[in-house]
DNA sequence: GCCAACGTTGGC
DNA sequence: GCCAACGTTGGC
């Protein structure tokens, strides 16, 4: 396909809690339905998310770290996880795979490198779903092994 | 365990 | 519509 028919591809960051669902499960799983998220803004981003897209997985509390690169394939749909009294925020889930996973890039390293200072990650830290930059995404996983990543 | 940031709720 | 109180997240 010419590069200039290529379709845009965005770049997100999920969080989640390891002991709660970690990107080892994940790669366990090679796939799984990405629930729970119960904030306007992160769904938002869910929402906007695209077959193809890519997301880096991030460990809150214990790691604080980037794990590694899974890729949505299923856009958002209902999430099957809502309660009842919460039916009227149309909360949403959508389906990643694992990609491959990166040697952790810890939040430390994140914020000693100047060209991640604007990062969503720092900026809004309590959001649960991000976007990233091309190029912050590129960079994070370069700083996790993977050049030339997809 | 504490606290900062910030989203949500509810009284007015 | 404002804002105080409260709850949650996540880093330290």
């Amino acid at each position: 396909m010419p590069k200039h028919l290529k379709p845009a591809r965005n770049y997100w960051l999920v969080k989640s809690e390891p002991d709660v669902y970690s990107f080892a499960d994940l790669l366990r799983d090679k796939q799984t339905f990405w629930d729970g998220v119960r904030n306007y803004q992160a769904r938002n981003n869910l929402l906007a998310m695209r077959c193809g897209d890519a997301v880096l997985c991030y460990h809150s509390n214990i790691d604080k770290a980037v794990m590694g690169i899974a890729e949505v394939v299923r856009t958002a749909y209902p999430d099957p996880t809502v309660e009842p009294e919460e039916a009227k925020g149309n909360w949403v889930c959508v389906d990643i795979c694992a990609v491959q996973a990166l040697t952790p890039v810890t939040l430390a390293m994140i914020k000693a490198e100047p060209r991640l200072a604007n990062i969503a990650l720092i900026k809004q830290s309590r959001l649960s779903v991000l976007p990233l930059t091309p190029e912050e995404y590129t960079l994070l996983c370069a700083l996790g092994g993977v050049k030339n990543a997809r």
